[in-house]
DNA sequence: ACCTTGAATTAGAGCGCTCCAATGGTCTAT
DNA sequence: ATAGACCATTGGAGCGCTCTAATTCAAGGT
């Protein structure tokens, strides 16, 4: 930067207004700068320009795991926005484990992030509460409601029970859930899982199986489901991934898809689209989530303290073509017999 | 930091030789820093600590698109190389567009990374060339060898090869090849079809449609192959997604996989692993991919010049279900007639 | 001629850390 | 004792930028 202010016989003051574009800096003076600047191959060193200036534009972003489609449209969002806001967006990957997580999270604030957003971080809320003193925090798809922090997600009780109660309308009662382990969202869907049941008076069939969040986990439920007599008509599970795992095995064991098991997912992931799967599941509005979460993230840096903020945004069911009527019971061409909401 | 040392009744130096964990300090001291350091909530700043080494320890990485799982599985690859090797990555994203590549790379530059991966990224050899002075970069799955750049890739052109001879040993004549469009390794893989037609003696049957690489490209190309009267016996797909979009829209149009059309796509991404999809695909070592992409910086940031250094991976036919032989023609029981490869 | 105003420019003190060279100790060998 | 070696510790310059306050200069007002 010294260089370019020499070369362009003006002082380092003047290159760093030009390197802002500060509307102070005459004409004259700017091209010259600007003109020295690409003679020397000059580019701006944003590291000493953040502690210089003591803020960094930045806002870090934790992905619980790459591998799931959800967080990259969640990501997509979150990127449109903080773009549209001149923030840059640092990504890191949290790969399904608490204590990685923590470390990423770390990192993030040694780096002097102005922001975070947890895209459905796995952490507990003290260690939440602990963090969001230091920087404003965000969680996003992160499950139950944590005390005192911002959040952005989608009802998942609400979306669950939405998938019981389509289950339900087509007649089935026997209703497995298979659920995500230690994944953010799991302990909401199971609730709404169990409440779906009860209102549709099944309540005494509720039964969860541990799975997990990925396509992997669900082979060993799936087996040990087709094991069992009392093999259920229908599985709703914890997401898309998980889903596809099991429709994998179901295909695998001979069973039929919806004429012998019904089957339900979670987050509408493109995957779920695919004709070939097909797989009926409950939309999250995973675009906005992100740019929400952004927005908040905004919001709170503006405000600074304040109530804690909170969009719970609506789950939305779309049936494609893994549901149907059990095989045993014909369909209810009436609608369903029994209550269906609470 | 002031504030620790002060505390810790030592000096500010004394501090950073903890922070660091030097092994020059006495227990007693480093007891007494850490106590303080805790005792503060005191977080060293990595923005101070990198401007002042001149270092910052971190390796940019460029992703072409997040919603591909094949970038996820490398970047995979780069996390766990990198994390090994104690550097930190930044994942910035494409969004499969030369321009915002470039802008993200120059943002790479001014945060100073040590060393940049560019996974899938479309930028022309002058763009990369003049960016390879600036900082040490390799090419990741970035198809053509690029002039005077360090790549780490698949051999794209034999994959395609291998998937047009599986397709002409079943007894496939009449074979498309749905391309890539801008993606980097299109180029590529459709030298490597038409090579492998050409192989097959089938040569003046090559036909190449431009495409795309996401699944929603695949739809028109579909649909207006469906709409020709010599309809194809057999496509072969850029890639997976494109793959999966095409059997969307075969399936939409009452094609039988592989009854009436035969599928190949190419990544061995997940997607393609669902059994209900069970797509033919080639593989790709896409984890070796990453974690040699690091090793390849780490070689050259350690070496400086010397030749460039090429990766070439072997590329793997993975057969599932989408592929069979043409309903017109029987499959040649002693395998295929015509030659099948140069 | 003098003061005011305002715009364009600059000097220089940080930002929070690292690292070199220097300091003061203690320990060993002579 | 004394020099030398060796260790833990420290002062302070410097990393490349920003930003406040100060300075310069020209134009306009009285």
């Amino acid at each position: 930067m010294a260089d370019v202010a020499e070369r362009a016989k003006v002082s380092r003051a003047l290159v760093s207004l030009v390197m802002n574009n500060s509307p102070q800096v005459s004409d004259e003076k700017r091209r010259a700068v600007l003109r020295a600047a690409r003679e020397l191959g000059y580019r701006p060193n944003l590291v000493a320009r953040n502690l210089a200036q003591q803020r960094t534009h930045t806002i870090g972003v934790l992905v619980d795991d790459f591998r799931n489609p959800f967080f990259g449209d969640v990501v997509d969002g979150i990127e449109a926005e903080a773009s549209e806001h001149g923030l840059r967006v640092l990504i890191l990957n949290g790969h399904r484990d608490a204590w990685r997580e923590l470390d990423a999270i770390e990192t993030f604030l040694q780096l002097r992030v102005e922001g975070m957003a947890l895209v459905g971080a796995r952490l507990g809320d003290d260690d939440l509460a602990r963090i969001g003193t230091a920087t404003p925090c965000v969680i996003v798809a992160g499950g139950t409601v944590h005390p005192g922090t911002d959040t952005v997600g989608t009802d998942d009780r609400r979306g669950a029970e939405l998938a019981v109660e389509h289950l339900a309308a087509l007649g089935h009662t026997r209703i497995v859930h298979m659920d995500g382990g230690s994944n953010a969202s799991a302990a909401e869907r199971r609730a709404g899982y169990e409440s779906g049941m009860r209102a549709a008076g099944i309540g005494e069939l509720i039964d969860v199986r541990t799975a997990g969040d990925d396509e992997a986990d669900a082979l060993a439920v799936i087996d040990a489901l087709l094991a069992e007599e009392d093999t259920p008509t229908a599985i709703f599970a914890f997401n898309d991934l998980l889903a596809a795992g099991a429709l994998n095995r179901l295909a695998g064991a001979g069973m039929a898809v919806p004429g012998d098991v019904s089957l339900v997912g979670f987050d509408d992931t493109f995957i779920s689209a695919l004709r070939h799967l097909s797989l009926t599941t409950v939309n999250q509005p995973k675009l906005a989530m992100g740019r929400l979460a952004v927005g908040t993230l905004l919001q709170r840096l503006a405000d600074g303290s304040g109530e804690p903020i909170r969009h719970m945004l609506k789950p939305e069911l779309v049936v494609r073509g893994t549901t149907g009527p059990p095989s045993s019971a014909p369909p209810h061409p009436g609608g369903p017999s029994g209550p269906q909401r609470t």
